[in-house]
DNA sequence: GAACTATTTGGCACTTTTACCAAGTAATTC
DNA sequence: GAATTACTTGGTAAAAGTGCCAAATAGTTC
């Protein structure tokens, strides 16, 4: 059993996910193609392939995205329909970081 | 100046920014709130006031609040509308982290 | 069942983030 | 203008996050 985790931090836990350049990167892919196998990503994001695995798996134990065991691939999607939500809340932000003045 | 940024950097640095249990609880703060100064949230969050300091500014570097002067304090508010657009998207995800299958 | 393909896990050096203390700035009051 | 209040900045030790290598697992094909 895991310490008792408070709403706070499993918040924090899912934001953390998508805190990190080549995890929105997977995250954008996904929304792009749907579902995708791990060396598919690899290509996408470069880098080393067992750390594009600790990405996903990362991701997935936060909730965003899913896996499924189809032969050798194991195929990831997203778990949920609101990351355009959450990144359009970001978006917004992104466009006015440091520049002065805000929204 | 700064050497270019990308987008996705930028959507990081906005992520990151809400990516830890005290600047999540200052922004939950100044959502009920809608205006307090550094003392106050200070009072709520507890730890060090320069670190809260920290917090802040780093928010405000990313956009989430802005500040205002006025005589001896400064106070701090959320920037932008779209902090409950986020939340609930992030709630939608903490409610089903860790627990076996997704949404 | 040996060789092969796809992916994960363990380990460790490296970098970044964080928290606290001490010192600094800025506006206000006396 | 000295003391006070409100906040920020600089420095640093400790903690957390990251990337790559090597080794392990799991399913497939021959």
């Amino acid at each position: 059993m895991p310490k008792t985790t408070s709403k706070r931090d499993s918040r924090v836990t899912v934001i953390k996910a998508l805190a990190h350049p080549t995890r929105l990167q997977l995250a954008e892919a996904l929304r792009g193609d749907g579902v995708c196998c791990v060396g598919e990503l690899h290509a996408r994001v470069g880098g080393d392939l067992s750390t594009v695995s600790k990405h996903l798996s990362l991701m997935r134990d936060a909730g965003w995205i899913k896996s499924e065991k189809r032969g050798l691939h194991i195929h990831y999607s997203l778990a949920c329909d609101c990351l355009g939500e959450f990144l359009r809340c970001v978006d917004q932000l992104a466009a006015t970081s440091n520049k002065e003045n805000c929204c």
